[in-house]
DNA sequence: TTTAATTACGAAATCGTTTTCGTCCTCTTC
DNA sequence: GAAGAGGACGAAAACGATTTCGTAATTAAA
């Protein structure tokens, strides 16, 4: 009684184990009444199949990991409430790892899960771009995985990006034509593709502009909290002439509001800054955030129905030819921060 | 060479299947020289157990769930990241499900669990209390669980809470010394007991300083949006004289302000405001936000740290007299929204 | 009527570990 | 030198499901 088996119920429905288990998967081997007799029985006795058992023997978990720098962040909350949408649906499990950017955690939870444990797996990736061994071998065990946002273009995964490179692009012009004289983008690392391709937009707008070289700041602030505060504050004292800065994630956005209000810096009047953010608060700040925000929760969705795709498609022949890559647009939203 | 198991490594080395698994496990029947020649195999032919075959042998998961109500909640995350902190120390894999604040969805949840998937529970609770039947089949079943925040206080399990009713009735205090004259409570619904006792402590406070109870207001917002929207402006408009309002969640605060911002009312001149929040931004807002902040990554490690208490007594005799309920204290943050 | 095909089920192997018993040795100890 | 005690390993039985093959009974086809 203490825990219900397939054994049990067959001993209970005189039946065979093989029937039983037959029956419960509505195979054509077993006829209409026997499976109404198992299905009602199993209902009664509140049988429920071993998920281990099941699993080892089909060698398939129904569980996705989700890899991610850092959940206490709008923009990861969002995408994860996307991929349970999908995950909920198919039922599958979830099972969530966070890196907290440190590219060793990074490897160590992948290199965990090459013994089977998930069907597949949803990375944003911590990773230099100097180590991808632990993809590889994703990719030899035959594991499906596909990334989100930071993806590691030297891997043959699916991705689903955003417009990066044109929002970057998109931002900096605005600023420019709100009469910047100096530039500044805030980056966490000079690792991270999605950051890179932000920046390379910013380049590219500034240089299409003819933006004086001199005037063009590039501010690595890490992903230390302490350090980044004094890294950007360092950059502020003195401030530039007219400075607008493009901050690349709303973390820094953040700690520039801060710090701005601490060393009394008026913005928009001394400083423009627009940011990357899925802050739903950033229309309420003082003053309101321009913003870049990008489709998290469908991001979410699209990456995990790529994920459920290529584990559907596993063991057939793939079209190497084909890799999927989503692209998604940003939205630009112009508030104070950046008011002439 | 596809897939490493035991049974080859056993071959390899000329070893039996058991010898191998007692060296792997460090057991006192092996000697060391053995254990010696099966370890340096193993790690160089990237041996890893196969989870489920473990697991169901052993019985035991390795794997805990999360049930919460959202995720995209800066609360929840910061909690996630505290259980995530105590689970990754001990080498265990979190589970998450998202209830979405449906109370058939936490119990659809709950009964899936019951199939052994996981050592353990750890639920912020979106039920009604009418119905706690799925929380008496964990207790039968024997599987441990854990509330945190949101408890259920009929159930006879451990809980990690904060001191909802004193932080209620201290921020209420606040505003009554900030000479509102009428004061509404923010809820999401009458079924929760975290804001259930924030309600107990706003109404003691008035209680005690004698406010005229036709100025007292209790607003169920309800949990979707669009509604609450609805209700809230509703409530602002006409505006109650000198009006102060203690929000038990920070989603109905930010609402407010967007509302307030909508209808152009004045914080703090027309209306003062005070909520629980864990929001990084609430001291960058405008006005800023008072606050009760929750220590939510304690939250979640202590919570963590009680269940795997439970997991590890499991089955040994429990002295029924000791529900561990821990409390931990709220900080009230007073800034502009509540300036006289 | 005989043969072939179909239906409905059961026995047993299998997935990869862990764990319980043996079973040999070797080494003390009296 | 016999008895007992460890030491170091192996065989085999679990764990609970799924799946492959049978096989008996029934039905259809020739």
């Amino acid at each position: 009684m203490e825990n219900m088996n397939i054994k049990k119920l067959a001993k209970e429905l005189n039946l065979s184990v093989s029937t039983v288990s037959k029956a419960l998967h509505d195979s054509y081997e077993i006829k209409a009444e026997t499976k109404e007799k198992v299905l009602a029985l199993a209902k009664q006795l509140n049988y429920q199949p071993n998920p281990f058992a099941s699993s080892l023997r089909r060698n398939s978990s129904k569980t996705i990991a989700v890899v991610i720098p850092e959940i206490a962040h709008n923009f990861f909350s969002l995408v994860i409430n996307g991929i349970e949408s999908i995950a909920e649906e198919l039922k599958y499990h979830v099972l969530i790892y966070i890196t907290h950017e440190i590219p060793e955690k990074e490897e160590q939870i992948i290199r965990h899960l090459l013994n089977g444990r998930v069907d597949g797996i949803l990375i944003s990736s911590s990773g230099t771009s100097n180590n991808n061994a632990h993809y590889h071998e994703l990719v030899q065990k035959g594991i499906p995985f596909v990334f989100f946002d930071r993806a590691n273009f030297e891997i043959d995964a699916p991705r689903v990006i955003t417009d990066d490179y044109q929002a970057g692009f998109q931002a900096t012009e605005h600023l420019i034509k709100t009469q910047c004289k100096h530039f500044a983008f805030l980056s966490l690392s000079n690792q991270m593709t999605a950051i890179n391709h932000r920046k390379d937009g910013f380049l590219a707008a500034l240089k299409q502009y003819q933006i004086e070289p001199s005037h063009v700041h590039i501010i690595e602030a890490g992903t230390d909290e302490t350090l980044s505060f004094q890294i950007i504050r360092n950059f502020l004292q003195p401030l530039p002439e007219s400075l607008g800065i493009f901050s690349s994630v709303e973390k820094l956005a953040i700690q520039t509001y801060h710090i701005c209000k601490e060393i009394n810096i008026l913005i928009p009047n001394q400083l423009k800054i627009i940011s990357f953010s899925n802050l739903p608060t950033a229309a309420l700040l003082n003053p309101a955030l321009s913003t870049l925000t990008q489709p998290a929760f469908s991001i979410g969705k699209e990456a995990a129905l790529l994920l459920f795709q290529s584990i559907r498609n596993k063991g057939k022949i793939q079209p190497i030819t084909t890799l999927p890559q989503i692209v998604l647009k940003s939205t630009l939203f112009i508030r104070e921060s950046t008011k002439i």
